[in-house]
DNA sequence: TACACTACCAAGCAAGCGCTTGGTTTGTAA
DNA sequence: TTACAAACCAAGCGCTTGCTTGGTAGTGTA
């Protein structure tokens, strides 16, 4: 019976750790998590420096949890999209909106951090946050097979290197698409589709 | 008279400034620019700490050159590409072949510096390579909108969009692409060609 | 009332950082 | 041989970093 109106739903809640949670996502999108200090954290919160570590054991675990919660959510919501579509094309813009969404929406500042703070990552968390990744990927692949077997994809092109072409194009719009600007994300969502097909 | 066969001309020599910045267009591209210390730097060119700031004034001005060598070396290397491609769908694919050597090639790691560790350099250094891009970029548009007068691209298709896209998608393949792999930089580029055009 | 628990503060430690300083070596050329 | 600049070293300064420590206020439970 518990209302969740928090965009990143158990993970960044109004609890300390979620306000932590919250303001890392935007420290590290906008500093880079290198030059945010513990420091910096502490005073978004508003709270001294040495009491964050009573929430995470290090600074690197606040990295993790901010790039598992990200994934978690947009991959829930991918999912769900999915859901509501038929054709290949459908779910093809199904997949492309949705990642658009999570890249340019509210969780766009936590996905910035999951796809461009990578190296600051421990190995293990690495591996850790990469067998996360590898079922979002997978569901990405079915569907642009699917699109290549209903024949909307020319046969000379290859899924896994298209869909590292769309990953590319697609996380790039953080860093230039402005979301009250000339173009809506549907639009773009359009524009990315025709790039995708060839219809 | 002289002869060079450095793959950054004048820029990265074998003079102690040249191996310095080689040096750190691999350090800043393999631990980021905030977590490479001078003291790294020192080590792989096989001085004191101290002894870099003779060459350079700050460990920021490292950070500039680097990006300021890379990106004139490919701009003389993406318009010599240019001269010799006739039609628009060669001279597209003259741009997209250029930008992948250029990503994945022996500039590779100073690309890869240039396009990820722009928030690292000072707001003066960003307006001043700034600049300098824009002359490389109003080179692909001009293309790009060839392109579409000879119809090579669909009529509702942004030409300013589709640049960032494929901006996105080639210096993505900095993170996959393997040179030695089973695919050639010609058969990328081409894949890459056939996401641009609708033929 | 006693106990346990969460959340926090105030203070500071050890290590590492970019960079400076004063002086020494090395190569070149008159 | 002398002169001079470029290249470099050895030492370390002042500051910031992530993190630790010992203790306290507030809240819920038995």
């Amino acid at each position: 019976m518990t209302e969740q109106a928090s965009p990143l739903a158990n993970g960044m809640d109004d609890s300390p750790r979620g306000r932590l949670l919250a303001a890392a996502a935007h420290l590290f999108r906008t500093k880079g998590f290198e030059r945010t200090t513990v420091r910096d954290l502490a005073q978004a919160v508003g709270i001294q420096s040495g009491s964050i570590f009573h929430h995470f054991k290090s600074k690197e675990e606040i990295l993790r949890c901010v790039m598992e919660e990200v994934i978690h959510f947009n991959t829930d919501r991918m999912k769900a999209a999915l859901m509501q579509a038929q054709s290949p094309r459908d779910k093809l813009l199904a997949l492309i909106r949705s990642e658009l969404v999570s890249i340019n929406g509210e969780t766009g500042e936590a996905m910035a951090v999951l796809i461009y703070e990578w190296r600051s990552l421990s190995e293990e968390s690495q591996r850790f946050i990469l067998t996360l990744r590898e079922h979002y990927e997978q569901l990405w692949l079915t569907v642009l097979n699917e699109a290549k077997a209903a024949g909307l994809i020319p046969s000379h092109v290859d899924t896994f290197v298209l869909r590292r072409f769309l990953t590319g194009a697609l996380s790039w719009s953080n860093y230039w698409y402005k979301p009250n600007g000339p173009l809506t994300i549907d639009q773009l969502a359009e524009q990315a589709l025709s790039l995708a097909l060839k219809i």
